[in-house]
DNA sequence: TGACAATAGTTGTTATAACGACTATATTTG
DNA sequence: CAAATATAGTCGTTATAACAACTATTGTCA
């Protein structure tokens, strides 16, 4: 049962190409720094999602933004925006309010109480991806940062 | 809507550490590649999850792994691995016998139907990660790997 | 040995994700 | 202008994830 962090080519591995490696230790490095965030929103009863979609909301601003903009810039796609969204509206963490205009938007904001446990959030979770990271210097921060911009390239979204 | 890589500093966002850069462009790749995963799999019925536990045997050979160990070796932790298991026993892609030694533990293998499954899936997957990561050169995939591997040390397991 | 704790899995329940079909409004075009 | 098409969002259903309590078996030690 090793626990060790060199290949050590187990029993029935078929070659290992090394973009497979890279798959793999993505995978399981964006896990670790998930679980946690989430452990960390759990109190506030938050998941990943819904803070994220926080996020979103206090960037767009007072404006808010529609439904199906909110779910072009998460980080991972929900087909369901309607329901989570629906969640945080009975929340009172956002509201909605269909448009005058084109009657088919629903626009959606974040509202005074999401800003707040937003913004009671936003120094522990600094804190959080510093200590995750801490292992890596500002330099090789950067250097994974843009790494890891044009490994993800497919899907390019821009976040709050 | 700017669609652009450089951060643009939006609204109200707070002061946006090195660290949370790399939180979020590291999500986002993962969900990226993950994606591409899921897709490929979806034809033979397969979640991600599902496949990682058929490598995990196939990994693990004939001895086969107690449901809890292959719970530790998983990409994304799983609560339930019962069910997972049970789903998969029921399409006939695992197997499992409770031991005599101790009738605590049930030793879970990868039937000759899995391990067909799987290998039919070795090079389109093996193509669909090269795919992926085309845009890095073998130099930027190792440099990736290496920071990726200790960005992730925290919760060490090793896979396959 | 007999009570207590530890370990391995299971099961019940609730919430959320995934997939697809459906409604309402707006835009295009013959 | 009416029919067709596109767009925005909603809803029904099924499957899966998350959380917590529960059973069975083994190990510990007073």
């Amino acid at each position: 049962m090793p626990n060790k962090r060199q290949i050590t080519r187990p029993a029935a591995a078929p070659e290992t190409t090394l973009e497979a490696q890279v798959f793999v230790s993505m995978l399981r490095a964006a896990d670790a720094l998930a679980r946690g965030a989430e452990a960390l929103l759990k109190p506030s009863g938050l998941s990943a999602t819904q803070y994220n979609v926080l996020r979103i909301l206090r960037g767009a601003g007072p404006k808010g933004l529609a439904c199906r903009e909110v779910g072009c810039r998460m980080i991972s796609r929900d087909p369901d925006i309607t329901r989570l969204l629906d969640r945080m509206e009975s929340r009172q963490l956002i509201s909605r309010v269909r448009e005058e205009n084109d009657r088919r938007v629903v626009k959606t904001r974040i509202t005074a109480e999401g800003l707040r446990i937003l913004k009671d959030l936003d120094t522990p979770m600094a804190d959080l991806h510093c200590r995750q990271l801490h292992q890596l210097s500002p330099k090789e921060l950067r250097q994974l940062s843009r790494l890891l911009e044009r490994a993800g390239a497919q899907t390019q979204h821009s976040e709050e």
